[in-house]
DNA sequence: CAGGATTCATAACCTCAGCCTATTACTGTG
DNA sequence: CACAGTAATAGGCTGAGGTTATGAATCCTG
């Protein structure tokens, strides 16, 4: 027979205390259940442990060699269960997740910051991809979450909360569209345009809107970086087009923001993990947080 | 509850495997016995390993991050109860022994020898040591196995067995030794004598015997070493009086030895351990050898 | 030195953890 | 769409291992 944590524990126990009496009581077992535990953890070994009268117990030279090893097998299996239990009670963790640039500058880092405030002992890591990218690192799971624009069909994944992302013009001040009663598809075209590059999810909402409506934008612009457009607008070249989940970036006294009136300029923002994968514990938490505060915003 | 380690070796086993079924027959438990094992670990942890369906196992994130550390832990307990069976049955251990100076160099290395053609991976530790230095260093448990002179009452140890030491002459050919019919107290008085050093247990036994007999031996010189003592024979100092069972040392075509006549010329060799004590099975097996060889001889 | 106190070992009994068989439920595949 | 293969559930049973009671040996104390 093989030996059993129970027979190990009892056995560097009674070790550490040279008494089966003692040893039992901490251990919360009778006396004499120690002593078969101990007889059969020696059958096991084929080697006596201790030499026991019944006054004294102390341990042979073979059972004094195995007490650290066996010390050490105990103490790393609980830091184990220890930290199993940490990671389910959220006492720590890390929560991996792909989102796009313009969530991962935008809403994300105040959610966050709100999250490590209840749960300071979870990490984060971000990665900030554009929308295939963020399918891609799910699929291939180096990231649990998901956060990324457009529908998604394929049964791979599974998608936890859907939120509209509405496009938001940015224009600096004295601008004519701050006068405007509806900033529409018609009032768009009249003005030069700083969009964002035909790569991102942006621009294929925002070229779909102007396709559907049958007109044509004035491109004064193109930026990679939500950051690159708004200096664009501050420096006069035109107003951008910009997803509400980025608003933050307009945190500019001399800039003015406002929803387009034409339902048409709206992404499908998703949440995503992948299909039959239980989350991390942390992951999970942050995810349940993540859909609160969106639906509430 | 805490882990266990049928539990752990089955969530090892089929993270190993990806599947219940083929961890079940590895294992020679029913598939049904693995479910309920791993769901237990599942709730002892607070952590869900698996993500399974009915046609497929996987890891979770955090069932990947423990297979090393728990198969790592199950590694080091296994190499542990090997190593314990492989001393139990001799395939590996230590004797550590005590022994005079006398039997260290002179009948022991041939005991070993013919030991250890029978378990070769088991080492030796000799200790040679005077008489009282055997005693101490099984005292303090520097060694398991004592093989001194004199009688031992201390209940403190255990006498294994005891055997007759009887003392040799060693002369020079051409010495009046070698014509005489018998070489008693008397003859022996009549020569100058090459003895031991008081402080050894030969030398007390030979002062014992002279005194018993009312003779006084004419000392011609004293050595502290057996070979120097014979060295001094073959310079023709005289003859030496040793035990037998250093006998080994006189393999020289110049010498010869023979018996002393008188059978207070002895010493009592035993072979002794500390009492309570069970013997590692290496030593508890030279032991019995060391016996048999001894009587025999 | 006798007897009480303490400690480990043994015995007898009992309970429930955990295994097995049988069956169900589900899913991927041809 | 049916079948084959796999994990989950249910129910019944067995034995590992626990408890209490008692024995045996040793140490301590008056």
């Amino acid at each position: 027979m093989n030996p059993d944590l129970r027979q190990i524990r009892a056995f560097v126990t009674v070790a550490q205390l040279g008494s089966f009496t003692r040893a039992a009581s901490l251990l919360n077992v009778s006396q004499p259940a120690l002593t078969v535990q101990i007889r059969n953890l020696e059958e096991a070994l084929g080697v006596r442990l201790f030499d026991r009268n019944t006054r004294t117990v102390s341990l042979t030279r073979m059972g004094r060699e195995f007490v650290p090893a066996l010390q050490r097998i105990l103490r790393d299996l609980d830091a184990i269960v220890a930290e199993a239990r940490d990671v389910a009670a959220l006492r720590h963790g890390i929560v991996r997740l792909a989102a796009l640039p313009s969530f991962a500058s935008g809403v994300l880092p105040e959610i966050i910051a709100q999250f490590r405030e209840a749960n300071p002992k979870i990490s984060f890591v971000i990665h900030d991809v554009i929308a295939s990218g963020v399918v891609a690192q799910i699929r291939e799971e180096q990231v649990d979450l998901g956060l990324t624009g457009g529908r998604i069909v394929d049964p791979d994944f599974e998608v936890l909360h859907t939120t509209q992302d509405h496009m938001h013009v940015v224009y600096p001040v004295g601008h004519s569209f701050g006068d405007m009663e509806q900033v529409d598809v018609e009032a768009l075209t009249l003005h030069p345009l700083i969009l964002m590059h035909p790569a991102t999810s942006v621009r294929s909402v925002v070229d779909a809107a102007f396709l559907a409506a049958g007109r044509l934008p004035i491109v004064a612009a193109e930026a990679t970086y939500m950051s690159t457009a708004v200096g664009m607008v501050r420096a006069g070249l035109g107003a951008a087009i910009l997803p509400g989940s980025a608003m933050e970036v307009r945190a500019e006294q001399t800039l003015r923001s406002r929803p387009v009136d034409d339902r048409r300029f709206t992404r499908e923002i998703s949440i995503i993990k992948k299909a039959e994968r239980t989350l991390p514990p942390a992951s999970e938490s942050f995810a349940h947080t993540l859909i609160q505060t969106l639906q509430t915003a």
